[in-house]
DNA sequence: TGTACATCAGTGAACGCGCGTTCACTGATGTAC
DNA sequence: TGTACATCAGTGAACGCGCGTTCACTGATGTAC
């Protein structure tokens, strides 16, 4: 059987497919279901499970799938950045990744996390790592782990106050310059 | 009607015993309900409603306790910060707040906000400001809102990494030492 | 090339679940005369 | 002080909901001979 899908028999490639309309779901934000995903994919309530263990391993796909992208955003750029400005572009790009899909976010670092999902969990850390690369990078010689949690968390925690309401913005591009504020007023903090 | 409870008539003072039932379950990390909260409170299921709305009122409720109660923590140690090292144990006290109280912290600010909800908006706008108040005190002349906004984020970011499991730790001390450190490492990043 | 069989993706009915919420009620308490 | 009445906190049965998951099944496709 080829993995494309079109004329193959049965559905074709129910598992793409059932992927693909749940991130649908998740950016239009619909609430998400097995159910509700088997609607809308024109297919019984139980055909996922032939592709998924259940709830949880869907979950887990697309939580991965998830970090994939966001890895992928952050080094579109190309190189690691060479200077705190560059460094503050990375947490904008992060910031807007959660308010572009708000959803898939949140069943990224919301969820209580399966540490059992070897796949789910190596995505984060690599995560981790490209960060602290990229601190690394521009401030050799300091503590870089403790520069990369605080990095992430200036990140992450823009992110969820800006998700849940806590800090309000009008459009994209205010977000984008309360991050860069936020990294230029720590990196200069006192000086 | 006294509302002390006790010996007066009915429940005596349900809409209290409620809240700290409801509180004790949260924090036990039981799953919230109204039914479970009635059940738990030994009352029938609908007895709730004379006392709020719907279940979207209970955790108004609750969520503003819990904002009070953050500010209670963050303010015990008394005067506004003089340092930078004082600052940081404000971000210490956050964290352990949110560690100590997963399912609180979650509903104060993992819910989609519910902004027609007067007490509780004003619960968080409290906060910010107390935060900004903070940062001003420490860092006198910077733009002390984009410092607010990165210390709250950094606080924030590092309680919800936490709480997701993406940064582990194996006690409170080992938190609040990997707190004390990134904002160590921000506020002297480079120098 | 044709046939018998194995595989396996998808079906559809059914399960038990707990939930939020409604409704008409009851019975204890407070209050006016 | 006693009685009639109003108030209102709590009851208990019932509703409809969508969910995750199971089960035995069917029917299309692939494969061995």
């Amino acid at each position: 059987m080829p993995a494309s899908a079109k004329d193959s028999y049965h559905h074709g490639d129910l598992r793409a497919a059932l992927l693909t309309a749940a991130m649908e779901m998740l950016e239009q934000g619909e609430p998400f279901s097995l159910r509700a995903l088997a609607r809308r994919s024109g297919v019984s309530p139980t055909a996922p499970y032939r592709h998924f263990e259940d709830r949880d391993a869907l979950e887990s796909a697309l939580a991965t799938e998830g970090f994939r992208d966001l890895r992928t955003d952050l080094t579109v750029r190309g190189a690691l950045p060479s200077s705190a400005a560059e460094l503050a572009e990375l947490g904008v790009v992060y910031v807007d990744f959660a308010l572009r899909r708000p959803a898939l976010f949140r069943l990224m670092f919301g969820n209580e996390c399966d540490d059992s999902d070897d796949q789910r969990v190596r995505a984060a850390d690599d995560l981790r790592e490209l960060l602290a690369q990229a601190m690394a990078a521009v401030f050799p010689g300091d503590d870089t782990a403790a520069l990369a949690d605080a990095g992430w968390a200036v990140a992450h925690g823009l992110a969820f106050l800006h998700l849940d309401g806590k800090l309000s913005a009008n459009s994209p591009a205010e977000v984008a310059a309360r991050v860069r504020a936020a990294y230029a007023a720590i990196f200069s903090a006192g000086r």
